[in-house]
DNA sequence: AAATTAATTTAGTCTAATCTAAAAAATTGA
DNA sequence: TCAATTTTTTAGATTAGACTAAATTAATTT
């Protein structure tokens, strides 16, 4: 079994490991953790006597299989704890991140399981990320973001990138939420900003919202 | 905020307030909290420092007003897990204890309320204790220990003061659960067992397990 | 290739929570 | 009452996890 701390290690390196595919570093690992690099040395360290990682002096880590194993039981329990506060409690989707952060850590395979029947295997959480099932598996998701999409392209909100409740609130505020239709209208060179179109209005939005919303072209 | 063991010790600091009314000794503590005399002590200066329970040296502890309503609310979501666990994960009531030991440290307020609207606001949990309202307001129980009834008293059965694995599974084995009616055929002067009429059957049952039964006499 | 800068690790300290062993206070009983 | 026993507290050590400051290694520039 494994600590809170370790845990959220693990959870950290596993979403790092997607954009530092070489290795995560240890100072990207303390911005992640919001810690100092001695501690994150010292953390691995530990990791890696555990054999949840593999690390080299001054070469970055990587998750084993079993540190993978344990980062994808993390996350299958963050993201069903946070459909269970949305679809059950009447959580609001910008709500529903601390508490699962606590409720991740919770230790029974029956506890995890059968919330996932309870809420009838869901395939996504409520910002549109993947649940993996009890063998870990889940769906790598077929998506792009939307400031990568051309002036004239049409596709369908399918998740968030950042899951702030700040951006949360921004786009619950212009009626944008998943499963919504938007076609690009223009696109400013400048500043990457761009003018959309969703139910049939128009709305400008800057490059900072474009590349945190994640879209699946129709 | 409190740390996960100063919760555990103030829940069982309350706990033991209703059998040590003058005060809850060290020892009595370091046995409830499977730990040494010594740790006590430690932990009894701290939450003596924050004002959580009133402490004179060699005189045992009791709780403060705040103390106790920090207890109540563990204790509150301890119960109403427990509840979610039974009702809606199709739990027995035999495997709930340890999770919900897990689940009572989440720290969230409208978890918390939401959690207990979602059950619909329940009185009572699975093994019949009471479950304190978001005031911290709670029923005070109206029942005695079938070992307390003579020959001839009927009751219903309406809680268990053991919630271990192994008598609950006991009493599912003999299919005693809450609600159930129970007379006293006869009373073993010597043993102070039991012959009890159940569902239409006999039952003999020994002092153990009917000093372990709470009944409602009707 | 040497010098500078940046990244990483080491060394040593701190806190919460625990432990063992020993000391001190309170209680009991002859 | 005072010696023996029990209970409680103190003293000192330990562990996980974090920190600061200093040292070391790697990377980048000139």
């Amino acid at each position: 079994m494994f600590s809170l701390s370790e845990e959220n290690y693990l959870k950290a390196i596993f979403h790092l490991e997607t954009a530092y595919k070489s290795g995560v570093s240890t100072n990207a690992l303390a911005e992640e953790m919001q810690t100092k690099a001695s501690s994150v040395t010292d953390m691995i360290k530990r990791l890696s006597d555990k054999d949840l990682v593999n690390y080299k002096r001054y070469q970055g880590v990587k998750l084993s299989e079993a540190g993978k194993d344990a980062a994808i039981e993390v996350i299958r329990k963050h993201r069903l704890w946070e459909v269970f506060l949305v679809e059950k409690l009447g959580f609001n989707w910008d709500e529903v991140h601390e508490v699962a952060e606590q409720l991740e850590h919770i230790k029974s395979e029956k506890l995890t399981n059968e919330l996932d029947k309870f809420l009838e295997y869901p395939q996504r959480d409520p910002h549109g990320d993947p649940i993996p099932d009890a063998k870990g598996n889940f769906v790598v998701a077929n998506r792009v973001l939307l400031s990568e999409l051309k002036k004239g392209e049409i596709g369908i909100c399918v998740g968030v990138k950042d899951s702030s409740a700040e951006f949360l609130q921004y786009l619950d505020k212009n009626n944008i939420s998943l499963g919504k239709e938007i076609e690009i209208k223009e696109k400013e060179d400048f500043d990457q900003s761009m003018l959309i179109n969703m139910d049939g209005k128009e709305l400008r939005i800057s490059n900072q919202i474009s590349a945190n919303l994640y879209i699946k072209t129709t």
